[in-house]
DNA sequence: CTTACCGGGTGATTTGTGTCATCTTTTTAT
DNA sequence: ATAAAAAGATGACACAAATCACCCGGTAAG
């Protein structure tokens, strides 16, 4: 497990600026000063380096965070030593959400892509705002529930879409969700690919051969670009 | 598709008896008695027979629903009619949490196993609810959230185990989470099982048999008695 | 009464993809 | 600077499970 080997070294910083990224996402904007005070007062803001765990599945919640920048990855380690990665989560989302309100105990692995800082928020302040603001529950409970939809949606697709349909899907989600683009350098190993979209390294890296050699894509070490979207599109439709 | 052929043939009840059942469970005993009578005046229960469709994937949602009596069976369509069940939810839980507030269309189908009664509940009081009362929202908060993670797992478990393990674990759900008993009659046909299975029909059975033959379950129609639980449980855990 | 259809069941065949083995190149560690 | 480890790549092989093809028996439909 290579994750546990590189020990995170938290940096800590000073809040009241940081946290203004947080503050003006929708549903803390409903916040009244006192409490957006109260948010400030009980967070702290942590910079990881590549490849930091930021928590670990199976143990105990204790912060609601917020990623203030970079990137983190989502994923479970399953029987066998088999990882399977969730989700990536871009700055100006929160993680953690569905554990801390599901079962206290982190039900994940997140780790850092890249270097990114996280705002780390105290739970009790949480549930206290929950309790006072009905408007700010209702922001949670779309965003869990979408947040929700889409891991589903996403293990759906998996499961019966095969091979190349679920590599077309992640060369799909960096082009569209993450870097708007038909070139772009994926941010993750072959190992790491596989295990988003759920495979294993030798197999992904047959599909990236066969469609380079199909000419849909160009591949060049990291860097992708798409030539054919339209039939990335299709492979990603008809699974 | 042969859900769609039956038309389901609602019969509207007066609710105030109705409800009991609902006001009962946690979150809901939060509410002043003015808000449950809100409720008990935006609510009616429907009734419906077995194969009846509740809800369909990709229409609008209109109601929250909580099941009354009965059992229903949560699931999905996919390309190539491939079915698959999500979960089956019995009387005292809610259904469509997660598509209401994540995405007002619903994600998935949801149609009556035996008969059953649902309770209906508008949307709107239901909001009014999370924004008046904090600890309502919460409470909801945790039951989404909990949702979630279920079926999360379940997916993610389906997701590296083969065969076996599977169908093992489709025995341990009704044992456990349904009948509390090591003898039960599956309330399925096969085809359903194996759509809950994640698998095919053909597999099912094939595997279900083999159970059978190595004298770990006996088998007739579709009366089940789980004779070595532990082996049950070891290809469930070992996958 | 007969036909058609659905549920349950079994066997033969095919196939996608995981596993294993091996090699090169790049990165990390000492 | 050199060893060790991880990332990238490719080929051969194995195998779980889907697919196809068919059986029977019951029941709904004409």
């Amino acid at each position: 497990m290579s994750f546990y080997m590189r020990k995170p070294q938290p940096k800590m910083e000073n809040i009241s600026a940081a946290v203004n990224g947080l503050l003006s996402t929708p549903g803390f904007q409903t916040l009244t000063d006192a409490d957006k005070e109260l948010i400030d007062k009980f967070s702290n803001v942590v910079s990881y380096k590549n490849g930091d765990i930021i928590f670990k599945q199976n143990t105990r919640t204790s912060h609601i965070m917020f990623i203030k920048s970079g990137m983190v990855k989502i994923f479970k380690e399953g029987r066998n030593d088999k990882v399977i990665i969730l989700k990536l989560v871009k700055s100006g989302y929160f993680i953690g959400l569905m554990s801390v309100f599901g079962d206290d105990i982190y039900q994940h692995n997140a780790s850092s892509v890249d270097n990114s800082e996280i705002i780390f928020i105290d739970i009790g302040i949480f549930r206290e705002l929950i309790h006072k603001n009905g408007i700010f529950a209702m922001h949670l409970l779309n965003q869990i529930s979408a947040e929700g939809l889409f891991i589903f949606e996403k293990l759906m697709s998996q499961y019966h879409k095969q091979l190349p349909g679920r590599i077309a899907d992640v060369l799909l989600f960096f082009s569209e969700s993450i870097y708007q683009s038909n070139v772009y350098n994926l941010p993750l190993t072959r190992r790491e690919l596989a295990e988003f979209a759920g495979t294993t390294k030798e197999s992904f890296i047959r599909t990236l051969t066969e469609f380079k050699n199909d000419r849909i894509i160009n591949l060049d070490g990291k860097k992708v670009e798409i030539i054919s979207m339209d039939i990335i599109k299709t492979l990603s439709r008809l699974g």
